[in-house]
DNA sequence: ATAAATTTTAGAGTTTACTCTAAGTCAAGA
DNA sequence: TCTTGACTTAGAGTAAACTCTAAAATTTAT
């Protein structure tokens, strides 16, 4: 199945001045035109940009995509270079998520802080609330009064 | 323990530019100054910055940084809101932590297509490893090849 | 006391990733 | 055929988050 640019753009949740911008950046070089010069998306070129957001998806910068493409475009003999470049953008993710699980404890904390204070009045928390306290401790290190 | 700015970004990972841009957008209201006016970082501003960088890893802007930083000078009155605003980056950070899974599912497909295809050559690879198939089916929706 | 390092300011410049405009071309429906 | 909507290009504009410059002041080390 084929795909104008709106509808393309439409199935990926992008717009089409986005996809004409990732062409022009050189992601998108298997596109083709009709003779009238209307781009003509085919589901080989879906799949390239879904490979293009999930990499965008785990922070690599359109360049980084881009070299990974023109990886592809050589041929078979940087074949070990994608592998090791997938590798990495692996212990990225894999980093990026003990990273979301460090504030997302942070989070946590903050939010039954603030819950213990909604429901209790804002003084004497730390008074009152000794697990909370260690908590605090064990994420931030220092004490929040003196 | 207080520090200069010059040692405070050191601490966060930070430049000194990137403090006073930040200070300058109103994220650190509460930095104080000498009577020659050096910048003094206490304690309690790096753990401000600790928040900030909680925030941003978890891919907020700073205008919203600032608008929590708002509603805390503000006082007590907004600790509801204080409160949702983090109930709200739980929810995004538990969306972004979905979204890295099925990253990490994609990128685990190609290095497991990849190392196949640097160990066995590059072609037929579905055609020996029916998981494979199956796992970019999966993933993909739709077969490489025709 | 003096040299070297650090900090100050205002403001300009950069990078990334879009986002939009204008003027024109193309395609599909009434 | 006419009109409406989608598409084309080159290029300008935008927003976020830095990043750097320059000249002056301050601090620290010798």
């Amino acid at each position: 199945m084929n795909y104008s640019i709106g509808q393309a753009a439409k199935k990926m949740g992008l717009t089409a001045h986005t996809l004409r911008y990732y062409e022009k950046e050189g992601l998108l070089p298997f596109v083709k035109k009709t003779s009238s010069g209307l781009r003509i998306f085919s589901e080989e070129d879906i799949g390239w940009l879904q490979m293009i957001e999930c990499l965008k998806g785990t922070g690599m910068p359109l360049k980084g995509i881009k070299q990974y493409i023109d990886w592809f475009i050589e041929g078979d003999s940087p074949l070990q270079k994608r592998l090791d470049m997938f590798k990495q953008q692996k212990i990225k993710i894999e980093e990026q998520m003990r990273e979301l699980k460090k504030h997302m404890e942070k989070i946590n904390y903050k939010i039954a802080y603030y819950t213990e204070m909604v429901e209790n009045g804002s003084d004497g928390v730390f008074e009152r609330n000794k697990e909370l306290a260690k908590e605090r401790a064990r994420l931030f290190g220092t004490p929040e009064r003196k």
